[in-house]
RNA sequence: GCCGAAGUAGCUCAGCUGGUAGAGCAACGCUUUCGUAAAGCGUGGGUCGUCGGUUCAAAUCCGAUCUUCGGCUCCA
């Protein structure tokens, strides 16, 4: 964004806050930056603003800029600054932020007409330059993002230099919605989400599976060419195998209730216990019960373990599509991108602290193969290194540098720019991760690679190396999707829908035109079949165009048109959306042919 | 989970201040057998998310609940 912009969304913010407390002087106003696409302010007042309020404050808004009021900065010292605080009566947040402002930094407060607001800046000149706004919704919002603290009413919006720029933006936001996937997967019958089956619980339809089936052949391709092991392992495991990995009761809110073995639960009925003593009995107690796995990686531990290792059997690399779930609150549930119950394409490595470099480049090898194939280059990549001042990290700093300075490798070696976020790491080891946007610009991280030093501690993994004595391994955890349920849901978006041949539910239609060519058609029909196309013959009574109109909606690649003209010379026409240089007439065989090649290439 | 909004036919939606549901598309049937994005006519389809309340009468008003959407928090 460029300051200019910045400025007007800034000031526009600032003109908002003005408006609230012309109409509602009680309000308290919290903070109000400009954002990547607007603006918004947030405010804590006992009324809930309604979207009638949202246009009266529009209103408002448009008054206060054709005032053309100036703004106008002024210094102040900290004493000052508190006083004008008090002074408005906005001392709820207001004294809180400005005690955020460093000591020995300015303080500055910004002027337009009555109103004023600590504010680092800059602004416009005057409230005119804001030439277009609009305000867009209404929003809870914790004050300072923690959800212990006061919940705030947040206003959102979004400004620009000209009506034409805001117009432009507002059909982009039209635009993004028609390539949802929620509702490009209802239209195409992708997948559905029942509520008598449950939340964030995804029904994969037969379309859908299809474009699932499509992308796991191809990492099982990638995984065999890389020298990976496929397994397969339950959907629950023992209560116990959970605590030694230290995920229960460590994740205890993100996953679903234990499944309780019926003598248990009745032992602790008849004692009575409340919920709490429940959970602690579960916990703590020699209840024997299962959990929903919530993640793979404990399984693929258990058949690493099944085995003695030599340094020479290294790397072990286990890859299973393992589905997991997780008790992720109700209001955090999206479509396909954030769910119940979703499946990894995930793997688990096990190496020695030699051959970590190698190992996590190869995995980012995959995950660029795969981001390639499917055309996604607008990611971005975020690397998590541990917090320096922190001490809830596992491993030696030794390791943890090591494994650290790996993945910074590994990244730069992408040849994309990456950003290093402190802190971010789980504590068992630093990751990086790919994120990609959805339509309506919210982040998704899919591929991740993770290393681990803490399971193997845990279940205490071990290798004979050629000293002959036991060495722990290394773990990386790393996922080239991420879930193929988020996956789909983002490749959904990114391709609108109009899949590549190689995705595409519905590769070919076969459009017969009249009842003289049935049997010709029905010949190249089976042919495609043979071929392995996806095909499917339109046999209906309808004209031409509506054929190619209903082909074209339910957005199938390839056509071939067969009249008269084509059943006489044993020929077919080719109407394609991807290949306009398929088009025109070639023989069934060659057409057929083309359509094949263009699959297995898993051209774009 | 929290704040706000919404839920009417398979889909997209209309139904004003209460008088017991309607359109387009889709589906089905008949006619049409057609040359690169919509042929014509007809038919069926909804206990208005669910439960309860107010009322002579509820899709419409009230309450609860479920689900979805936008945020926040949290995550693959």
């Amino acid at each position: 964004m460029n300051e200019d912009l910045y400025k007007i969304r800034h000031s526009a913010s600032h003109v908002l806050a003005a408006a609230v407390l012309r109409l509602f002087p009680d309000a308290k106003l919290d903070i109000g930056p400009a954002t990547d696409n607007g603006f918004y302010y947030d405010f804590d007042l006992t009324h809930k603003f309604t979207a009638q309020d949202l246009e009266n404050i529009e209103a408002e808004m448009k008054k206060i800029i054709s005032e053309n009021q100036r703004f106008e900065c002024k210094e102040l010292t900290r004493q000052e600054a508190q006083e004008l605080i008090k002074k408005s009566g906005q001392d709820a947040f207001k004294l809180g932020r400005l005690a955020d402002v460093p000591e020995g930094e300015k303080i500055t407060f910004y002027t337009n007409g009555e109103f004023a607001d600590l504010c680092a800046g800059p602004h416009a000149d005057y409230t005119k330059r804001i030439k277009a706004f609009k305000l867009l919704s209404i929003a809870g919002t914790y004050h300072r993002g923690d959800e212990k603290n006061k919940q705030l009413q947040r206003i959102y919006g979004t400004a620009f230099e000209s009506k034409e720029a805001l117009e432009n933006y507002l059909n982009q936001l039209e635009e993004a919605k028609r390539r949802d996937h929620r509702k490009l997967g209802k239209e195409m019958n992708l997948f559905a989400i029942d509520e008598k089956v449950g939340q964030g619980l995804i029904l994969w339809k037969p379309k859908g599976a299809i474009l699932r089936q499509s992308l796991q052949d191809f990492i099982l391709e990638l995984l065999r060419e890389q020298g990976y092991s496929q397994v397969f392992t339950p959907h629950i495991g023992k209560l116990d195998l959970f605590k030694t990995s230290g995920h229960f009761p460590y994740y205890k809110e993100s996953q679903f209730v234990p499944i309780v073995e019926r003598d248990d639960l009745n032992a602790m009925a008849k004692k009575g216990l409340t919920m709490d003593k429940f959970e602690e009995e579960v916990e703590n107690g020699d209840v024997t019960g299962y959990l929903l796995k919530p993640m793979n990686c404990p399984f693929h531990v258990q058949i690493f373990k099944s085995d003695p290792h030599s340094y020479r059997d290294l790397p072990v690399r286990l890859a299973e599509f393992g589905q997991v779930y997780r008790w992720e609150q109700s209001g955090e549930l999206n479509g396909m991108t954030r769910v119940r119950g979703f499946t990894q394409d995930d793997a688990h490595i096990f190496c020695t602290p030699q051959q970590l470099d190698e190992e996590i480049q190869g995995c980012l090898d995959l995950v660029k193969k795969v981001f390639t194939t499917i055309g996604m280059s607008d990611y971005r990549v975020r690397i998590s290194l541990r917090d320096p001042n922190s001490d809830k990290y596992v491993g030696s700093d030794d390791n943890w540098n090591k494994s650290e300075e790996a993945i910074r490798k590994a990244a730069m070696s992408l040849g994309v720019p990456f950003t290093e976020e402190l802190g971010e790491a789980a504590f068992y080891g630093p990751k990086i991760d790919f994120v990609v946007k959805d339509v309506i610009g919210r982040e998704w991280q899919l591929g991740t690679v993770q290393v681990d030093y803490n399971l193997p501690e845990r279940f205490d993994l071990t290798y004979i190396g050629s000293d002959n004595k036991a060495h722990r391994p290394i773990m990386i955890h790393r996922a080239p999707f991420g879930s193929l349920e988020r996956f789909t849901g983002v490749l959904i978006e990114h391709f609108a829908g109009n899949f590549p041949t190689w995705l595409a539910p519905e590769q070919l239609r076969i459009l017969p035109l009249g009842e003289d060519v049935i049997a010709y058609a029905d010949e190249v029909f089976a042919k495609a079949k043979k071929a392995g196309l996806r095909v499917s013959f339109d046999a209906s009574s309808e004209k031409l165009g509506a054929k190619i109109r209903k082909a074209e909606t339910e957005k199938v690649p390839h056509m071939l048109v067969i009249g008269k003209k084509e059943a006489e010379a044993g020929l077919v026409s080719i109407r394609s959306r991807l290949r306009k240089n398929f088009e025109g007439t070639h023989s069934a065989d060659d057409a057929i042919a083309m359509i094949v090649n263009d699959a297995k290439s898993r051209a774009l």
